[in-house]
Parts: structure tokens; sequence; C-alpha cells
DNA sequence: CTCCCGATAT
DNA sequence: ATATCAGGAG
């Protein structure tokens, strides 16, 4: 079986299994949205959705955090992890908005990736997400491992991952693909002990990898 | 390549 | 005890 076979077949399971796989991230408004997933670096999308319920109460909107106190601002983003990296992502990524972007969030992943602490990852959550936009499409540590695993991709580096996803899907799935790709990452082709048992697509997958 | 950070699963 | 978790910067 081809990669692209492959990923067609991974696709159409896909949409079985999480036909309306979206973020679990909370947010209200496309910098929200943005703000959130700096803060879920390395941190589950329960934890950040309990810190940004008060947050966005708290700072409403890039001029907020521009003008936050920053010790204030770091025992606020605590419990997200990488705490002190977060606020200076946070605040100078809204000091950019502010003066590059008239405070809008840019809808163009080579505006969104000028951003201090945004790279192609944060962006196409964003863009994908908020604007339903196909700039790319979304790799995170789930999607390299489930692309890995699956025979899509050989590499490592998450652009290189990117390149290659997207010779293999259609653009119209790209938003679609990538957050449910996490899910399929996050519940069942977990890091350790992947329960290939419940997988759906467990007879096509060459299983690259696992033991 | 290392560093940033703390909670949770194994 | 340690690997891993919705990463990105220096």
């Amino acid at each position: 079986m081809t990669a692209a076979q492959t990923a067609k077949t991974l696709l159409a399971r896909l949409r079985e299994a999480h036909p309306d796989a979206r973020y679990e991230l909370n947010w209200k408004t496309p910098f929200e949205l943005l703000v959130a997933t700096i803060l879920a670096a390395q941190c589950t999308d329960e934890r950040v959705n309990r810190v940004t319920a008060t947050l966005f109460q708290k700072y409403r909107g890039p001029q907020a955090f521009a003008d936050a106190d920053t010790a204030g601002l770091e025992e606020d983003l605590k419990p997200t992890g990488f705490f002190k990296q977060k606020t200076k992502s946070v605040q100078a990524m809204s000091r950019a908005l502010l003066q590059n972007f008239r405070g809008e969030v840019p809808k163009t992943i080579e505006e969104m990736i000028t951003l201090p602490g945004v790279a192609r990852k944060t962006a196409n959550v964003v863009l994908n997400t908020a604007f339903n936009l196909p700039s790319g499409i979304i790799v995170d540590t789930h999607v390299a491992r489930v692309s890995q695993r699956m025979g899509l991709t050989k590499k490592e580096k998450g652009e290189e991952i990117e390149k290659d996803l997207m010779k293999l899907i259609p653009q119209d799935a790209w938003t679609f693909f990538g957050p449910a790709t996490v899910l399929h990452g996050r519940y069942t082709c977990t890091a350790r002990k992947p329960k290939c048992d419940a997988c759906p697509v467990n007879d096509i997958c060459p299983k690259i990898g696992i033991e």
C-alpha cells in the first residue's frame, strides 16, 4: 500500500471516528485563540482552559496584555508551565500585533509567523480554526507521531512533515485532518502503549517504530 | 542543540 | 524514576 493510499484511507476513517473534530481550547475571538494556543505548548487543553477562563476576564484584548504587569501575568500563567517564556511571548506578540497589524490577528501564515512566539503550528491552529483557512496542516507532537507510524513521512521536523502531508492530503481536508489526527493521537495512537486493538486504521497501519 | 516549567501517566 | 505533554526561541 502506498503512502497516498494509506493517507486516503486514514482520512476516510478519521471522518467516521471524529466527524466533528475541533480544537478543545475555549475562545471567543481569534486573539483569544492565539493566546490560548501559545499557552498550550507542552500543556493539556484542559489546564489551558482553566487558566483562560479567568485570564480573558482580567485582560481583554492585546492592549491589556501589552500593558499588563509582567510579574502579575507570570503568576496568572504559572499553571500552564514554561510561564516565564509564555509571558514573554504573549506580551511581545500583543505588542507586535498592535504595532504592525492594528491589533488585529493577520490572516496569512507569512504574517502570522512574524509574531514572537508564533511558528507554523500555532499559526495553522489559529488560521484553520478561527478563520477556517487551509493555510497548512497543523503538525504537533501527535500529528508527527501518527504520520511517522503510518509511514506518511520519514521526517522528524514539523515543517518537513507538514510538507509531506500537504502532498498526501487534499487541501480542502487540511482544516479537518489536523484536529482529527490530534484527537486520534491523543486518545488512540498514544505515545506510550498505543491502543492498536481499538484503532480504526489498525488493518492498514505499518506500525513503524511500534514494537 | 539546549532551555524553559510543572503535572500526570507509566 | 522518567517520559511525555496541542512548541518555540536563542
